[in-house]
DNA sequence: ACCTGAACACCGTTCAAGT
DNA sequence: ACCTGAACACCGTTCAAGT
């Protein structure tokens, strides 16, 4: 008999596996031996298939700290949460596309958040605008670092390249100064995704700015 | 005759008219008056029309502003960026999906960005750094901000609804004494998207945040 | 060069029917 | 309650053939 978490757990297999181009439900009831309408039995969209994929993929982002040491407790979930995406690249995309739209989530991650955000001194709006601000946050370079390359056709990545190479340094002064530091390194200017070249150090400061810049917020409340 | 820009122009035509659940090859092709097989002699794949359609969405975000006055630069790409997509919300989730994968971008904009990074005080290794946070920061808050809800459903509004409500005091007393402030103005915990529930203060804060944080990492480059 | 027309190999979802 | 089996209304992409 089937049951959501086998479900869950073999989907997130197959997307592993094959990865999410390959994430129907067709081919998730073949790796489940039944029909596809098997399947709706227990989750009866595709969504929600997907959400609770997602929900097994973070499952263990809360960090286990104290929130009102608010700096670490928020650079643990980033970290944590970039981890998570680590373990299963190819669900990237459904971060920015699930984790929002998903109200299922784990209450918990979200309560954590708030605790260190008011410990940090945030409270009423402001506080809801901080916690958007860190849910953003959360979500944007990790989705971006890990979501796939057009297609990883060879073609494509020799285009690309060349298509830098050809870049004007009158034009584009600063960027051909500093195109071999950026190329494959950077947002837009990379053939290849966070699998193969991740982007530690450009993380790591990401994470520093938001750190600096909330307590910057909370000492100053009037913009 | 077809052109690439007519056939872009419908494409995005199409989105903004029924969504981007709507917007296929098929849909498409039969609103320019044509075979689907028409489209391809002009675009390849149905990704590079979703990238000719992103192209014209973000036309023109690149500020008119000197990039040396650096924060006043940033903050103003940050701003018709999202302005961008309110135009065309139906288009965010694409932002955050193509932008990233699209090397047909506009470099105009991104050496305006690099500009104002090295006015700011970035170079090297650390230009780079901030350049993916930057274009981390410009994609995440906006491509979630406007990106569809389940569906629309109304079940789904009030299944999502009476969860909120039923959450407890005594496990999450942060999150359910802020629940008020908090229901459908914060991600995952909202059921309506940016179209209708803009959060336009979050987006000041998230700037803000940004550009304080910025500063404080120029002037303290060491970790 | 540019497009027709048909085909291939898929989709998500629904629904009657079985057990 | 749980699943089969078939059907419906779609997809993106390819390819021979026309003009």
């Amino acid at each position: 008999m089937l049951t959501e978490a086998t479900i869950t757990a073999v989907a997130l297999d197959l997307i592993d596996r094959e990865g999410l181009e390959k994430f129907s439900l067709r081919n998730l009831a073949a790796a489940l031996g039944v029909y596809p309408s098997a399947v709706y039995w227990y989750l009866p969209t595709k969504d929600l298939v997907a959400a609770a994929v997602m929900n097994l993929v973070l499952r263990d982002v809360a960090p286990d700290i104290e929130p009102k040491a608010w700096k670490d407790y928020l650079r643990a979930v980033m970290l944590r949460c970039r981890q998570a995406i680590q373990r299963h690249p190819n669900t990237a995309p459904l971060l920015g596309a699930q984790l929002t739209a998903n109200t299922r989530a784990d209450f918990g991650l979200i309560e954590g958040i708030l605790c260190a955000l008011s410990a940090a001194g945030f409270e009423g709006p402001r506080l809801v605008d901080a916690y958007n601000s860190t849910i953003a946050t959360l979500v944007g370079f990790t989705t971006q670092e890990f979501s796939p390359m057009p297609d990883s056709g060879e073609d494509w990545q020799k285009e690309t390249q060349s298509r830098l190479d050809e870049i004007s340094p009158v034009d584009y002064p600063v960027l051909s100064r500093n195109l071999s530091l950026l190329k494959n390194q950077a947002f837009i200017l990379r053939w290849e995704n966070g699998v193969r070249v991740a982007l530690d150090n450009s993380f790591d400061m990401y994470i520093e700015i938001f750190i600096a810049g909330l307590e910057k917020m909370k000492k100053a409340p009037a913009k």
